[in-house]
DNA sequence: TTTTTCAGTTGCGAATCACTACCTATCTAA
DNA sequence: TTAGATAGGTAGTGATTCGCAACTGAAAAA
């Protein structure tokens, strides 16, 4: 692969902000849980075995990153609902990614209960890398670039109102 | 999407397990720090601004979890080289997808430089989920499943040596 | 031989984590 | 309408971990 060292932390890279939402201890697991279904504070609780003030401060701080939304149940309102936002669904590649990596080179299992698409019921594809046209990438088909030295594709011609 | 509560602390998830291995504070910046070409001690160090115990520490777990290989420079017997071993690269993935979602929801902005395709020059696609026939998937189009409760596709006849 | 470099280790104060007990608002039953 | 019971937190305390700086030890360079 193609190496660029650089000054890696002065480089806008979406890593950094990523794990400054998501990057402590329990935030991943609460993630999993909330697409898992749970919403409330005692089912997460009882569920990870997470001590109280770690989940109130990690539930906060998700909230406050608009990953997952707050919001009382109006037939209870001790009760309150968290649930993920557009924000948070959107981290479920990255986590199946990660699930999937530990599935291949930790447990040796696979995941139980697994998604599937269902339209068929058939399991998702394992999360890969793909080139602008879907081929599979492997990390030596790779290699890194600045933004201002890719020279875009002939993009097909754009239909246009002409006045 | 279709919901499933249950023990999930005793399902066999693949999450908790990578989390064991990079869910520490730094493990995933320096992770892209050898993703980007740096290979010693004193590159991350510097590049990453982090405190030298810590860094050792993290170096080590990761060449513990193999997801780093330590081998010191024949040439130079006082270097180290950290390189990715094929489990560490196979992190790329969960690592794109983080990063991509912070542009995406974070920083706003594309990162650089940017991984593109050698073939071609062009950037790879966001990192997405999909079905089994590659179509792209969104969370409403997906439900859990028990993995004993898949009905298998009918596989293509296999070509078997015969006797 | 002396100095510099690389890859750590050690000591220490600050921040974070986990465990337990407590608190407050709300709901339910008598 | 008062007495629990429940949901969702806080507060206090000790154990870990983090970050900074200084130090070490082996190997290379001068």
């Amino acid at each position: 692969m193609g190496e660029l060292k650089e000054d890696l932390s002065a480089i806008g890279c979406g890593l950094p902000a990523a794990l400054e939402a998501m990057g402590e201890r329990w935030s991943f697991l609460i993630l999993r849980a909330a697409f898992n279904g749970l919403h409330h504070f005692e089912e997460f609780q009882s569920t990870l075995g997470i001590a109280r003030n770690i989940l109130a401060n990690r539930l906060g701080r998700l909230v406050d990153h608009g990953i997952l939304a707050r919001q009382p149940m109006p037939d209870d309102r001790r009760k309150i609902e968290y649930r993920l936002t557009e924000k948070g669904a959107d981290l479920l590649p990255a986590m199946l990614a990660l699930r999937q990596w530990g599935e291949t080179w930790e447990t040796g299992v696979p995941s139980t209960p697994v998604l599937v698409d269902t339209r068929d019921g058939q399991p998702i594809r394992k999360v890969t890398i793909q080139a602008h046209d879907g081929r599979a990438l492997q990390l030596g088909d790779m290699c890194w670039r600045h933004a201002h030295d890719i020279t875009p594709l002939e993009t097909p011609p754009r239909l246009q109102v002409v006045a």
